[in-house]
DNA sequence: CGCCGAGTTGACCATGTTCAAGGTGGGTGG
DNA sequence: CCACCCACCTTGAACATGGTCAACTCGGCG
């Protein structure tokens, strides 16, 4: 069943969602409100109450966690067909927030305990999710646990190239920043490091945002 | 059902089983084949065929991966009574090993697509341990995002705390390259921080491996 | 044109790694 | 019972890597 209400966060029709939807992966749970947010909105902090299931439309969403100092993790960042928002608890542990342009929907149906367990099917769908992203947080666990920046960055670039449309190409959707907190290293180091894969011949940098792989045989080397 | 057959690696009568899980915590799959490891030993290997949940009944388990330059990276720690095992593709993409003399079950009827599902009781259990170590993959990334290696020992300390018995003592069951590789760190970087902690007034290293928090304040101030 | 945010680069410094040399304690065998 | 061994842990000194601080470039936009 489908919710269309007003919201704060500019509600558009239900057509949107399909029409967006359209020529995308499609998943079991097509109903919630849509929702849309600029570069840097947040869309739910770290202690609010847990229980909505989002589901990434279009942009890129991260969650991250900000330690006392002001230092900021990234945990992950979310593209289209994902969902985040699941908690094992009552709270949201992360904040969640608009990497660029995106739009979400969110079903407030998980708030009822073992809603998504009711039907099989649902349920299948469900722990399929979860256990992706338990898969995913162990990548990143590895990730970060790897010495060299630059072990780190290659990593991080053929995740993105796996996920991107064009092999051999990055679009980096985030900011130096954005990467600098999801490998745990300065956005010096980053920088850096970027450099020092191009003047290796390992990629080409066309500019800041985007990557052309050169070697993707060496860049693979490196992370092993 | 209980399954009870020969194994290679010392199997038991299923008596003994429920004789080991009395009096700890009760879980929805108490069926399964009990096998016992020595220190070290492998339990599954990574890229194996997955399927089977474990069930940890005694001693403590590690899971991690092998680089290829030789290092290792821990990925987690299981004590009694928590599951391990679960993947969401056909293969492990870890390795699990025992880090003392422990004791786990071992429940093949994960082999069985959707079996954790048949039934909604167990389906909400299965979620739960998912969810969990969800969670846990996160709050690991979490941790080795830390910069400082005192950061770092500190929250590890704390997470021991918490697991054990008696309040303000850790018992470690393993060694300094096991918390080492769990943290993204050298034996000889723990050593010293280690050492730097007990000089500082927060601990006292009663032995290597067992250890009195003489100030959770300053402990947890440090974990942030 | 000048501003501004994002990214890059450089010099110096702090932290952790590396390599190497002791300790320590629990076992085994003489 | 002691001597020896071995695995585990600790400590020290030199070194490498990434962090910090600061300057500079670049491109878009008022």
């Amino acid at each position: 069943m489908l919710m269309v209400q007003a919201n704060s966060a500019k509600p558009q029709a239900v057509g949107a969602i399909r029409a967006e939807w359209d020529g995308s992966r499609s998943f079991a749970w097509q109903h919630g409100l849509l929702r849309t947010f600029e570069p840097g909105q947040e869309i739910y902090a770290e202690g609010e109450a847990a229980g909505t299931l989002y589901t990434v439309v279009r942009g890129v969403v991260r969650t991250c966690r900000y330690l006392g100092d002001g230092r900021r993790l990234i945990n992950a960042f979310y593209t289209a067909g994902e969902v985040f928002g699941l908690e094992s608890g009552e709270l949201h542990h992360l904040t969640a927030e608009a990497v660029n342009d995106c739009a979400v929907t969110a079903d407030r149906n998980f708030l009822q305990p073992d809603y998504a367990l009711s039907d099989q099917r649902r349920a299948a769908t469900f722990v399929a999710h979860v256990l992706r992203r338990a898969g995913r947080a162990e990548q990143h666990a590895l990730l970060l646990g790897r010495r060299g920046a630059t072990d780190k960055l290659a990593t991080f670039l053929l995740e993105q190239e796996e996920g991107g449309d064009e092999p051999g190409v990055i679009e980096l959707v985030m900011s130096r920043q954005d990467i600098a907190d999801y490998l745990g290293l300065t956005i010096e180091t980053v920088s850096r490091t970027m450099t020092q894969l191009e003047r290796d011949g390992l990629i080409t940098l066309a500019s800041p945002r985007r990557i052309l792989v050169t070697s993707m045989k060496e860049l693979r080397a490196l992370a092993e």
